[in-house]
DNA sequence: TTTAAAACTTAACGCGCGTAAAAAAAGAAT
DNA sequence: ATTCTTTTTTTACGCGCGTTAAGTTTTAAA
């Protein structure tokens, strides 16, 4: 064939017979163009599937198409689960969403912001360390670019949150946990990362006291994000210890519990609600892998879908207004009880 | 403060008091210029914090620094873990990682390569779906963009592959087995995604000839990526018919082991090498959690450090050349054994 | 000190596209 | 057929930087 190879819209637009102004306005909103025009483009187009140049574009428009995306740690089936559905959403919505990982680390969370700044996002969406992030360069990069925060709060920094309410999982998982057996002990990191573990640990007392039962803490040490590490290191010493103040645990998240039921499953403990059973270990998150733990475990889902798309409309509704938000909107959703067998 | 506002590589070297095509040359590669000059360049960068503009400069330039990653699942913490590794390796090396998930689906997989095309990548790191892969597509793509595959293998296409040895890895857990108990039967999807799990297929057979065993394989139903569920639902299925030819089974990957024995602990069933137990139960791949499954796993690890490690390497080297393979290369890697409780 | 090499400055072009203004053409309404 | 409106064309500039060529200065070597 001898046709002419396309390098610009230039070239594309003289072989669709159609002036590059108008081209342009095509592939910025092909409904802007007259339908026969339209269809000449779209005609041209699959004869010689020419694509704008990306860079190009990005250097002359106002506004990039792209929407960032930073999870705390990709490796967590929990936060790849969530990255997915957000993924998702973003490009039904004609967005490019750019997923980066802090892989745990407040450095790393800094530096996604750092390669953020350099796309210059339309918006960005941001799950936070927590308590190791460094609040202050955050806030200073949500102060340049409209930023949402979702499944960890930081007070005051973007422009809204939406998380899951502690107080109201935590509060249906104890209250489950105390019909159905003794009242659990709660079993977490004592200096947690995330300010999510915070607000289990209050959610947690105050239902027990709601309860008028005292509640037991069981702090363990250890950082970093390998959890089920820790939470089969700890959880090994104190089953061995016997200091255990109760024969039901409740785990600040399921990736610890699986680490506890491991511990318990060595050491010989039948987990369980069945009489057999020496003890009862519970979660919170419904982790993708929980179903599958030995027992299943019994925990809270989050409602991780609406906090997606809420996430993503508010984020979408700023880019769209230009405007930032007159106050920041935090929504809270509620969890939903998983009953499984190890609690 | 008066200092000028600094919109541009022009304005950053009027304040820097270098010329702009030094500035130029500068960001291209600091140690291009002399040391007097370096020195100036990072002094006006500390007081002003200019940064180029990423979208002018690949449009200019020949060659992106960007790198792609394209991984078939990264809700699966394996492909998390390796894609992680590789990232980091890619920034060190000073190029500038894209990360797309394939979400297990081969349109998603084509999509992730076209929009790879829009941001004209250096080179590509790609992990195909492999069965489900549109082979045509990718390798119309590979033949666009220098592409290096790992983990799983497409014939012919891409510059290069890194794997593992499915017949060693295979070999080792198999001959672990027989010395240890029963003779193994083989847990697998009947139609596999991935093309390793055909590997290990035919390495088990082989492996049990080796060693004058007869084979069994277990074959399931199932389609997609939700292996735990698969190995759960079928495993239920045939630990209730005690249709098992052995009392021990190696399942293709640790996925469908986690389910399995997921079920078999549903069963009733004890699982472990000791005495007592009625099953013993072995994987593939040390997924990050089977060490903490119940019994802890025992599997055969990927030697994933060392795929991630030469194939970063080799899509750096033809970056560097510019040139294409004279000679398609296929390297694999050892696997480990790793002893755990279940078998 | 001379000389050559290395590094720099100046000037200018091009990359591919967004976008604006004025003129022309096409379509719709009378 | 005329008029008005909408759309397209023509022309032109600008975005921020890579890059080249020619001339100038600095540095290192002789």
């Amino acid at each position: 064939m001898n046709e002419p190879k396309i390098k610009n819209m230039e070239d594309f637009a003289s072989v669709s017979g159609i002036s590059r102004p108008t081209v342009s306005k095509y592939f910025n909103d092909p409904d802007s163009v007259r339908k026969s025009t339209r269809e000449r483009i779209e005609t041209a187009l699959k004869q010689y599937d020419y694509r704008p140049n990306i860079y190009a574009i990005n250097q002359n428009r106002r506004q990039t198409k792209n929407i960032g995306l930073v999870v705390p740690n990709l490796t967590d089936p929990f936060f790849a689960g969530i990255a997915r559905t957000i993924e998702g959403l973003i490009v039904g919505a004609g967005f490019n969403p750019l997923l980066l990982s802090s892989h745990g680390g407040p450095e790393q969370e800094i530096a996604n912001l750092d390669s953020l700044r350099a796309i210059k996002p339309a918006g960005v969406l941001l799950a936070p360390l927590g308590r190791a992030s460094k609040n202050d360069m955050v806030a200073e990069f949500a102060a340049e670019v409209p930023t949402v925060l979702f499944d960890a709060n930081l007070d005051g920094i973007g422009e809204a949150f939406f998380g899951s309410d502690n107080s109201q999982s935590v509060g249906l998982i104890v209250d489950y946990l105390c019909r159905t057996g003794e009242p659990p002990a709660f079993f977490e990191m004592k200096t947690p990362i995330n300010p999510n573990a915070y607000k289990r640990r209050t959610a947690y007392v105050e239902a027990m006291e709601r309860l008028d039962h005292t509640p037991h803490l069981v702090q363990i040490e250890g950082e970093g994000w390998d959890f089920e590490a820790m939470g089969f290191r700890e959880g090994t010493r104190i089953l061995s210890d016997r200091s255990l103040p109760s024969n039901t645990v409740l785990c600040s998240n399921d990736r610890l519990a699986i680490g506890l039921l491991s511990a318990a499953y060595e050491c010989g403990l039948r987990v369980g609600l069945g009489a057999g059973s020496a003890l009862r270990i519970a979660g919170h998150d419904d982790h993708p892998f929980s179903r599958y733990t030995c027992p299943s475990l019994t925990t809270v889902s989050q409602d991780y879908e609406s906090i997606a798309a809420r996430s993503v409309e508010t984020i979408l509704g700023l880019i769209d207004s230009g405007k930032r938000q007159e106050n920041r909107e935090v929504t809270l959703f509620d969890g939903r009880l998983i009953m499984r067998g190890s609690a």
